[in-house]
This record gives C-alpha cells, sequence and structure tokens, in this order.
DNA sequence: AATCTATTTGAAGATTTATTCAAGTAGTAT
DNA sequence: ATACTACTTGAATAAATCTTCAAATAGATT
C-alpha cells in the first residue's frame, strides 16, 4: 500500500507506453482474422447449429436453406480459422466445433447485445 | 431421472427442429454486425487500447500511427455497434469501450488463439 | 466575425468478400 | 471401369469494405 497517492496526471501513460502494451501485430491480426470468420450471418448460423449438433455439409444446405457450394465455401473460412473440425465417414464430412471458446464469444455477444439494448439513451433510432 | 434409455436415433433433431433452435434472423445479423466492427487489425487495436485509457482521436491516431480520418471511420464503425462511447470536453472527444463484455469477447478470442496455436494436428502450415 | 483546433463526413479508387455456376475430386457401390 | 453420392474448388460477377483526400462542422479563442 502507498503512503501517499500519485497525482493521475503522473500516472497517465505516455503515447510510446501505451502502444506497447498492445499484443504483436501478428497477434492482432489474427484476432481480426477470427473475428472476420463470424462477420457473416450465414456463417454465424452455421456456428450456432453447429455448437449442438455434429453435422454435414448437406444436412447444414437443408437447415439453412443456402447452396451446398455456399456452405462449403463458408465451411472453408471457419475451418481455416479452427472454429469448426471435421470426421470423415464414408463420404460424408461430419463437421463440429472445435474449441469451447467459440460458444464463450457468442455467449458475451449475445450479452453484448442485450446491453445494447436495455441500454438506449442517446441513439434510439441507431442507423 | 429416466428409468429407460432413449436411443440416439430418436433423440437427434429433424431438420425443422433444430432450424427452429436457432435465434431469429434478426439477432442472428446483429451478432454478425457485432463480429463484423471487431474483424479489422485497426479497430482490435483502437479496442485494446480504449479497453486500458480514455482517449481522444488525435491520441489514438498517434499511438497507433493512423491518420485522424482513418481513426474516425473506424470509431464510427464501433459508435454504431455501441461497443465505444463517447465524452464531450470542450472540442475533444474522448472515447472509451461502452461494455465490459467487449473485453470478455477478446479474451474468448486470446483464449481460442491459445487453443490453435496449442492443437496442430493436421494443418501445421495453416495458411 | 474571423480564426484555430478537434473531429466528422463524403466521394473516389483499390481491395476484399459473398454468391453462383460449372467443373473437379474422393470415396462407394454396381 | 462406370456410375453415384458428397463435397470441394475455381472463376466470374456483384456488393461491401478500407484508405485517402478534400471539404464541412462544432466548439474555443482572439
Amino acid at each position: 500500500m502507498l503512503k501517499h497517492s500519485i497525482p493521475l496526471s503522473e500516472i497517465a501513460s505516455t503515447h510510446a507506453e501505451i502502444r506497447q502494451t498492445l499484443p504483436e501485430e501478428e497477434e492482432i491480426v489474427a484476432m481480426g482474422r477470427v473475428f472476420q470468420a463470424l462477420s457473416d450471418p450465414t456463417r454465424c448460423k452455421i456456428i450456432l447449429t453447429l455448437i449442438n449438433h455434429e453435422l454435414c455439409v448437406t444436412d447444414l444446405s437443408d437447415i439453412l436453406g443456402v447452396s451446398i457450394s455456399g456452405i462449403s465455401h463458408h465451411l472453408r473460412g471457419l475451418r481455416d480459422n479452427r472454429i469448426v473440425k471435421t470426421r470423415r465417414d464414408g463420404n460424408t464430412i461430419y463437421y463440429s466445433v472445435d474449441d469451447a471458446h467459440v460458444g464463450n464469444l457468442f455467449q458475451e455477444v449475445m450479452y453484448h447485445l442485450d446491453h445494447v439494448e436495455h441500454n438506449l439513451p442517446d441513439h434510439p433510432g441507431n442507423r
């Protein structure tokens, strides 16, 4: 415990100091790529579905009403970011969510959306 | 507690049932927009910086080495999604993170990246 | 009012992304 | 080998996004 308090102006960091607290460029780019992979509504649906069910491309196409090719293209982006994993059985490939943290990510976004919803002081007609 | 177990084939849902478990289209689109707002490395840097420091546009421009106009454009997307909030003092506008869940979102992405890093069985040279 | 500073906005061009269609691959079955 | 099913891939177009520059606004100062 400090005996004397320090003026806020001395605690405040310089720009250079703040810059150094950031993760490395490479890691930040990786974060952006993960969020980018989640940024499309169809991919959100795919993930939300795969969180609860291991499914093949044809099933996802049926469930979500998106072409087989479209689903497959989306899945490639999710595979590249290790958001979904695959298991082959004969010639059908089953997809599921690779990492429990992906579910947490969606949970946090839902909390955020609730926060926004229940907290509309200035921008009532947002957009 | 059930007295007799049910065969898995009977537990498995139909496509229509699975479709109904998804959130509403509008909510899914909203999720996508939040992830989209986080999908750019410069915006990630802005948020990671604002989590720890309340800063103005000029400061962010200095710290991140991005033009004032560029920072302002990025901040607009973050403001629209209520990821950052503003406070005016004279003619400088201070930005900070609006919602603690945003920090959690980044925490979860870092966990995910660690998971990917420590778990490279099949795609060793991922991209 | 004129000026200065901080920020926002709009428009233009280059790049990226999503969707569709047609063709290609991989495993299965005949 | 042929054919079938499940999936992936590549190319093409349309739409969205990022960056930059120039112009516009809002508040503070003279």
